[in-house]
DNA sequence: ACCCCGATCGTA
DNA sequence: ACGATCGGGGTT
């Protein structure tokens, strides 16, 4: 299983939102498959943390792709999203649902939940995910079919349909 | 310094 | 339907 690189996330966020179904985030030696994700691209979409602009938050959007991007949401959860794109343009793909062998999939089925699970952390925001030894996402092999519904939990920006949930159970 | 709000989730 | 809980970002 081959280590996804900067050929893979640096391309349309749109693609790597749905390329990213079926592949297997590593993370401190735990294996988990990733069933659903939605994307955020560009200052022009409103559900974007970018749309505000460029600030110490979101600069990491900016940079380089196959870097993570990790924040605390409502004070008491935290999302997990990878970095695509041409560095200078902010976007990114939020993972809001992964399955793990052995781990009831209630317990992974949402963006606050999976993290917890795991124990990612805004300790966790700015990985290179290229580089690191205990944090990266490799190829299995799966091609997922998928289908695609508006963003959830977002007031503005509904109208897309960016979120994209694969079909798949694990074993 | 103050205020508002949020890419959520569990409970009612 | 609602509250927990806190940091980001804008405003005073």
């Amino acid at each position: 299983m081959r280590r996804l690189d900067l050929s893979f996330f640096n391309r349309p966020t749109l693609l790597v939102a749905q390329e990213l179904l079926g592949k297997e985030i590593f993370f401190k030696a735990q294996k988990a498959i990733i069933t659903e994700t939605e994307a955020y691209i560009g200052e022009d979409d409103p559900a974007c943390h970018a749309a505000k602009g460029k600030t110490k938050r979101t600069a990491i959007m900016y940079g380089r792709a196959g870097f993570s991007y990790v924040y605390l949401i409502y004070g008491m959860y935290h999302c997990l999203n990878f970095v695509t794109e041409d560095e200078g343009f902010p976007a990114a793909v939020l993972i809001r649902a992964v399955q793990m062998k052995g781990v009831p999939k209630q317990k992974l089925n949402g963006p606050g939940k999976l993290c917890r699970f795991l124990g990612i952390t805004t300790e966790h925001n700015g990985i290179d995910l290229l580089a690191s030894d205990d944090f990266y996402v490799s190829d299995t092999g799966l091609c997922l079919p998928f289908t695609a519904t508006p963003r959830i939990g977002i007031s503005a920006g509904q109208e897309k349909e960016w979120r994209f949930l694969a079909q798949f159970s694990i074993e």
